[in-house]
RNA sequence: GCGCCUGUAGCUCAGUCGGAUAGAGCGAAUGCCUUCUAAGCAUUAGGUCGCAGGUUCAAUUCCUGCCAGGCGCGCCA
């Protein structure tokens, strides 16, 4: 619909261009808004204002020889438009038809599910790593935040046409798998963990779990005992990770290993890469990465002078194997502590021949902060964890969880406030958006019941005139504008936003417009209308919870 | 010192590839259920969009400088 106004006005802007009535390049696109004050129509264009300085002409003239032409060559009607007006210093606005306008209901119930996808993206193949805990203990509330926003991004990029590989990359591996083995057999001996060791309760619980299974593991050499404690408890461990994202309703397609990296001789194929390529150098006995050819701070090792491999060698290996295994795009979303990388990930991208503007894209998530009994709670590695994915889904619900997680923007820094979800479940706008849902499942359910036929057959757009019906029928209209820009930007709050907006706006007709016949009635054509207006509103949130992955319940 | 993020209503936050009168929820005040889910709706109160310049038809949005807060700057992972 929107489509058919913009090509409309496009067309004019030619017609008017070839009668000499404009005198100036073109745009290729229109962008039509959607007014925030209903009072502007149903969508507005500041074309006439752009083009009022290349134009060499005043906009309020420019806007009313758009009108003229428009109407001149029966450009309204025929494209839906019933009226078009010049408002302020050159604002072009449009009123809809209201049988046109209330198509998109038609094209919402004929695509249910699908409504919304495009094919923006289609073609791109996107890694999309999110997460990648650490397998030494559970899962805390920044991995929650990623665990949230990284598969709701999973969806919008899938909606958006996108071949998207969800990817989580297990730190298997150097010091801190074996400060968790260390750590581990000290609690199960009971003898002091060492002082940069994992410190957390789960620490005994799980050393108590690994003694019970494998009492024979204290009494191995220390060297032996360490490793088994070790791998035990990574295995332990990442099944319990598995587990509660599994819980959460997040769904890797890949768990990559670090260790794997070293297998197969493909370390060294990367390094013979990036050597081949000029930007590996040796100095003071360790493996450099000369990033700062493309603008890192500085050179990184990837080869310690004792012959191990720093991180960032795992990190480099990693990148390439992403890129070898066919994915045009990896996108990494990493907390706000480690925005430090996205210098020396570009670089080394860049090392690999690749384009860092294309080939990666480095998500900086900002910190959780979280409120009970109006304080802080300090997360502290040392003292462990104060409150896991799994304790934050137990006080508050999976939904809530997800949709409170998802509802901000990741480069804002967010505060939970837990006794807030816990006691007040209402304040909680996944419930506002869950309950339009339940509502309008309920209305249909009564319809159902009268015998109201409201499919496709029996629905008549233009009998949709009342101001909230209008207004409804506009918003669910820009559903697929709001996922296209979720998707572009990266951006998955918008659909929470959008669908909270919707909720809102079903609410409102809902209270002004009756849907169902009163009393003793006879159900009336504007009774189906309404009933199909609200199944797609129905369909809209659901379609957007979805992309949440927070459930649209029938019954609340 | 250098880099990234943030500063919008009493609180928690949207909005910012420049657009008309800056929004929502919570909190405060007042109305609306004899028929569709009141977990809802309506009205009111509440703002120098951190400060100061600049760019232009137009700046909360872009640029520069400052102020305040958070985070980061290892041959750790």
């Amino acid at each position: 619909m929107q489509n058919k106004v913009s090509q409309a006005i496009l067309k004019a802007l030619a017609l008017a261009k070839s009668n000499g009535e404009l005198n100036c390049q073109l745009p290729q696109k229109l962008t039509l808004d959607r007014p925030k004050n209903r009072e502007h129509g149903d969508y507005a264009t500041s074309i006439a204002l752009a083009l009022a300085k290349v134009a060499n002409k005043q906009a309020r003239v420019i806007a009313e020889v758009i009108a003229k032409t428009l109407t001149d060559n029966n450009l309204l009607t025929p494209n839906g438009i019933s009226k078009i007006e010049i408002a302020g210093p050159g604002f072009i606005n449009i009123t809809l038809e209201s049988a046109s306008q209330g198509s998109v209901v038609v094209e919402i119930l004929t695509l249910g599910r699908k409504y919304g996808t495009s094919n923006s993206l289609t073609g791109k193949r996107i890694n999309l790593e999110f997460v990648s805990a650490n397998p030494t203990g559970p899962l805390h509330l920044g991995h929650t935040r990623w665990a949230a926003v990284g598969d709701s991004l999973g969806r919008v990029l899938t909606a958006a046409g996108a071949q998207v590989s969800r990817e989580f990359y297990i730190n298997d591996r150097g010091n801190q798998m074996d400060l968790f083995g260390q750590s581990l057999r000290a609690a199960a001996l009971e003898i002091d963990i060492p002082e940069n060791g994992y410190h957390g309760e789960y620490i005994v619980d799980l050393a108590n779990e690994i003694t019970k299974a494998n009492p024979t593991f204290t009494t191995l050499a220390e060297t032996e005992s360490i490793a088994a404690f070790r791998d035990t408890g990574y295995q332990l461990q990442l099944a319990q990770q598995q587990k509660v994202l599994d819980n959460f309703g997040t769904h890797f397609d890949t768990w990559f290993s670090e260790q794997t990296l070293y297998e197969h001789n493909f370390f060294d194929h990367v390094l013979d890469k990036l050597k081949s390529l000029g930007h590996v150098y040796v100095q003071d006995g360790a493996t450099w990465l000369r990033t700062t050819d493309f603008g890192d701070d500085k050179d990184r090792v990837m080869i310690k002078s004792d012959g191990s491999f720093a991180y960032f060698a795992s990190d480099s290996a990693y990148y390439i194997s992403k890129r070898e295994r066919g994915f045009d795009l990896c996108i990494y979303m990493l907390g706000a502590d480690h925005h430090g990388y996205v210098g020396r990930i570009k670089a080394m991208a860049a090392c690999a021949g690749d384009n860092s503007e294309d080939n990666v894209e480095i998500l900086i998530g900002q910190m959780v902060k979280i409120i009970e009994g109006s304080q802080e709670l300090k997360l502290s590695k040392r003292a462990g964890i104060i409150i896991t994915l799994e304790e934050l889904v137990e006080k508050v619900g999976k939904d809530a969880a997800r949709y409170t997680l998802i509802r901000y923007p990741t480069d804002t820094p967010m505060v939970m406030d837990v006794d807030l979800l816990k006691k007040n479940t209402n304040e909680n706008p996944v419930y506002y958006v869950q309950y339009a849902h339940a509502r309008i499942c309920a209305v249909l359910r009564n319809a159902k019941d009268l015998g109201i036929k409201f499919g496709l057959d029996a629905y008549s757009p233009e009998l949709l005139v009342h101001e909230r019906e209008r207004e409804l029928i506009g918003l669910i209209a820009q559903y697929p504008k709001i996922v296209a820009s979720a998707a572009l930007m990266r951006q998955p709050h918008r659909i929470a936003r959008y669908i909270e907006e919707v909720a809102g706006q079903f609410h409102r007709f809902y209270n002004d417009c009756r849907v169902l016949p009163l009393g003793d009635e006879k159900p009336s054509s504007l009774n189906a209308a309404r009933s199909g207006l609200s199944m797609a509103t129905a369909q809209v949130i659901n379609n957007g919870l979805d992309l949440l992955g927070v459930s649209a319940p029938e019954k609340m």
